[in-house]
DNA sequence: AAAAGCGCAA
DNA sequence: TTTCTTGCGCTTTT
């Protein structure tokens, strides 16, 4: 079926864009979704400040309202039940030519849902990416929801209203409803109507209508936020858009040499670009029909405060930067290695980033290995102006600059790392400066050197900051970062939008919108990911360690599960056979206790925090070139800041407790094999899992993230051939005593080294208490003697601990409960999106 | 140059 | 009902 010319143009240059594969679409899924927060209701088109305070107390009402509910919904549990519920939309009427079309929406909660069996699906998945977020995409129903951002960012990308009421009506089983016509009319009209600029390191809010910066001045969240001191409002004549911004085939023709041309794009492609630039330039002259600009200063602090309160209101704030059009901000010298080829995907991104030949700031989400950095090195080619890319680690600042060196043609005195051993700057007058989220958000404190060059860095305007792993932006500490540096458009760039706070839709005013989101199963099939098998593996609990898992409180549980002799040999019995296969195995352990005794005794490398730089590197450079090193145990180092080397098979034996993001970080690992293209490579995750214990809810949604992504988590309850594994550990009830005790001693020791604090050398364990490290313990991975000592004198003071503990009064096993009530919260979880 | 102290995040 | 340990980076001290 043909879908409406111009609203489609996305979806037509997509087509185009991708002759290589038909399947392919952008089909992000993050499960808890930007913008989440901002649910779907009616609103009038034009309101008042009275009704738009009264919409936003209809949302907050309708989230309570909402959450109440769930929490009674039916316990059904298989994928697509969630979708149905409390909701039965059997008195809609179906289309009569219904089967033909894969959409259908929900008409309370502004949701969408797309058959993926559909012979349109491909268009329709495509479109929906531009004008929803997508919530959840299992095998054959994916969901996606209208939200003010999802539709903010369709318009911002040329899209209009009507247009975008049409194709949906044209894909949808059923007419759209009228509050969705009229929520899509009122989010998209207000877009653009307020903007917020940068004038001489200055924040202005800039609106054509002084009616409607008079209403925003009387706001009582907005208003103190004015500059005192100055005018109310300041009237300037609006930059005009002649001169260098021609509107139609001459300015596509500039965002196209500026964007595309010097990446080689592919034939097609530029007819594509083409397509969507002459749209958005009609648009363009739309937005110019006023003379005068209305204005009024804003505080640098209020900024934040002020984007979040617009967005309550339904005026969100437009952030673009008309960067070839700034002549007030120096150019940077900086262009693509002519040899630089950047992926469709990547293309694709881009493309939404500069959509109307100006940088808009927005979020860009790319799985691990899928060339995150080369967005980010191509944004700032296109935008040729000051840069500032901010990161987690100071090792991942070293990298930044060695890639900009080596994908483009940046002059190496141009670009300058700020962290806190190296304080350059850039020579020129513009430049690039990497540096840490610490150095720049750092309070109290600082050295005078890096004093100075917070001074330099804050006096000056960006064009471009780009923000890696953006998904530590939402924190307290780290959002300090966007109100103190000054930019005019800001790039945000992370594998998982997911935290397991509700912060992440802060990202919505912090940066702005998603542009865009790579489907990771789609990435997998092209061949620009590893194709990966996920499988949990039970293991179950040994008779002697359920029994003391029984009588412990919480907090010395989880050492059981994870110490517990089955999955010891599970472990060791997939480490054999992947190794026999000629696969590079990383083994993740979030316990250190646990990572050295089974590392110890399988005899295998491991790296954790302690583990000193040097001795890191020896290690990594071991584990990739020598053929006898092939498993590597780490512990949660390994999902930050380290390089790590190209394993194709991962073990995860213990882990933080439901963290979807590390789980999905740590599968980013294997997905940049290099084999990944050799015929039938398939990696490997196992999470193994002791049975009948806390440690199943945790896996459970640990998981949820990349269940929605489209994985598939295979059981596995029984490992064939295990048995007859030579030399297969702790199968001897004596050896599984002898470790259980072991466990125990640790356990008891980690209460006891708070009560003597300064006993003797033998309480000074491997990794004895934080405020104890003495002298040395910074250096290489502990020796198993280190480990036994102290052993005897400890475990009486276990003994004595444990005395007390017992005292205590032991709750009955609740795990069956608790597995009940995590799976409901989970299912809210998931329904309130 | 090394390490201790501090604060922060997950 | 929300855990608490681990790891990182910056600064200051030795």
């Amino acid at each position: 079926m043909p879908v409406k010319r111009k609203a489609s143009s996305t979806v037509k240059g997509a087509e185009k864009t991708k002759k290589d594969s038909a399947a392919s679409t952008p089909g992000p899924a993050t499960p808890r979704s930007i913008g989440s927060s901002d649910e779907y209701e009616s609103s009038d088109v034009t309101e008042s400040d009275d009704e738009a305070a009264k919409r936003v107390k209809t949302a907050l009402d309708i989230k309570e309202y909402k959450s109440k509910k769930v929490s009674t919904a039916p316990k059904a549990r298989d994928s697509a039940s969630h979708h149905f519920g409390e909701h039965d939309f059997s008195y809609l009427s179906l289309k009569p030519d219904h089967d033909n079309r894969p959409l259908w929406i929900d008409p309370q909660k502004g949701r969408i849902i797309l058959e993926s069996f559909s012979p349109l699906a491909t268009h329709a998945q495509d479109f929906l990416t531009t004008v929803a977020e997508p919530a959840s995409r299992p095998q054959f129903l994916h969901e996606y929801k209208l939200t003010p951002h999802s539709l903010y960012a369709a318009v911002s990308v040329g899209l209009d209203p009507k247009d975008i009421i049409n194709v949906l009506d044209r894909l949808s089983k059923i007419p759209v409803p009228e509050n969705i016509r009229n929520f899509i009319t009122s989010c998209t009209q207000s877009y653009g109507k307020v903007k917020l600029v940068l004038k001489n390191t200055k924040h202005y809010l800039e609106s054509s209508d002084p009616e409607m910066l008079q209403r925003l001045l009387k706001d009582e969240v907005i208003g103190p936020l004015r500059v005192q001191g100055t005018e109310d409002i300041t009237t300037t004549s609006a930059p005009k858009m002649g001169a260098l911004v021609i509107p139609g085939t001459k300015n596509a023709a500039g965002v196209q040499q500026a964007g595309a041309e010097q990446r080689k794009p592919q034939e097609g492609e530029n007819v594509n670009q083409e397509d969507i630039f002459a749209t958005l330039n009609e648009e363009d002259d739309d937005d110019d029909d006023a003379d005068a600009v209305h204005a009024f200063e804003i505080v640098d602090e209020g900024v934040e405060h002020i984007q979040k309160r617009c967005l309550e209101l339904g005026l969100p704030v437009l952030e673009e930067y008309d960067f070839r059009n700034d002549d007030a901000n120096a150019n940077l010298d900086i262009d693509l290695q002519p040899t630089a080829q950047i992926r469709h995907y990547q293309e694709k991104s881009l493309s939404k980033m500069f959509g109307n030949g100006r940088a808009k700031s927005g979020l860009i989400v790319l799985p691990c290995g899928a060339g995150k950095t080369l967005v980010g090195i191509t944004a700032a080619c296109t935008i040729k102006k000051g840069v500032i890319i901010l990161c987690t680690s100071s090792m991942s600042v070293v990298q930044w600059r060695q890639e900009f060196l080596k994908w483009s043609n940046i002059n190496p005195s141009d670009i300058a790392v700020f962290t806190s051993d190296n304080k350059e700057k850039f020579t020129g007058n513009t430049g690039i400066i990497v540096t840490t989220y610490n150095m720049v958000a750092q309070k109290g404190k600082r050295s005078y050197d890096s004093q100075k060059m917070m001074d330099f860095l804050q006096g000056r305007e960006w064009g471009l900051m780009i923000l890696d792993e953006v998904h530590v932006a939402p924190a307290h500490m780290f959002r300090r970062v966007v109100s103190v540096i000054k930019t005019h458009s800001k790039l945000g760039l992370t594998a998982t939008l997911l935290r397991e706070d509700d912060k992440i839709s802060d990202l919505n005013f912090l940066i702005g919108p998603k542009l865009y989101e790579a489907n990771w199963m789609e990435l997998a099939e092209q061949g620009h990911i590893a194709r990966v098998q996920c499988a949990e593996v039970w293991c179950p609990m040994t008779t002697e360690f359920y029994a003391e898992y029984l009588r412990q409180t919480s907090k010395k549980q989880a050492l059981l599960w994870i110490m517990n002799p089955r999955k010891f040999q599970a472990c060791q019995f997939l480490i054999d056979y992947h190794e026999k296969r000629g696969d590079k195995i990383i083994v993740f352990s979030d316990n250190v206790y646990a990572l050295q005794v089974y590392a110890q005794k399988l005899k295998k490398v491991f790296i954790y925090g302690e583990t000193s730089n040097s001795e890191r590197l020896r290690i990594l450079e071991n584990f990739q070139h020598n053929e006898n090193i092939n498993t590597l145990f780490l512990s949660k180092i390994g999902d930050t800041s380290l390089d790590l080397p190209e394993a194709t098979c991962l073990i995860q034996i213990s882990s933080h407790f439901g963290s979807r993001r590390q789980e999905a970080q740590r599968l980013g690992r294997i997905l940049r094999a290099k084999r990944r293209n050799d015929e039938g490579f398939n990696a490997f995750f196992y999470s193994l899992v002791s049975k009948d214990t806390q440690e199943m809810v945790y896996s459970s949604k640990r998981q949820a993230f990349l269940v929605d992504q489209g994985y598939a988590f295979k059981v596995i309850t029984h490992l064939s051939g295990i048995e007859n594994l030579p030399e297969l550990s702790f199968t001897t009830p004596s050896e599984r005593r002898e470790l259980l005790q072991n466990v125990m001693i640790h356990n008891a020791s980690e209460d006891t080294s708070k009560d003597y604090e300064d006993v003797d050398d033998l309480f000074h364990r491997v990794d004895g208490g934080r405020k104890k490290k003495k002298k040395g313990a910074r250096r290489t991975a502990g020796t198993l003697s280190e480990l036994a000592g102290g052993q005897d004198m400890a475990y009486v003071e276990q003994n004595k601990s444990r005395n007390k503990e017992l005292k205590k009064k032991k709750e009955s096993n609740p795990f069956f409960k608790k597995v009940q009530r995590e799976q409901q919260k989970r299912k809210a979880a998931r329904d309130s999106d």
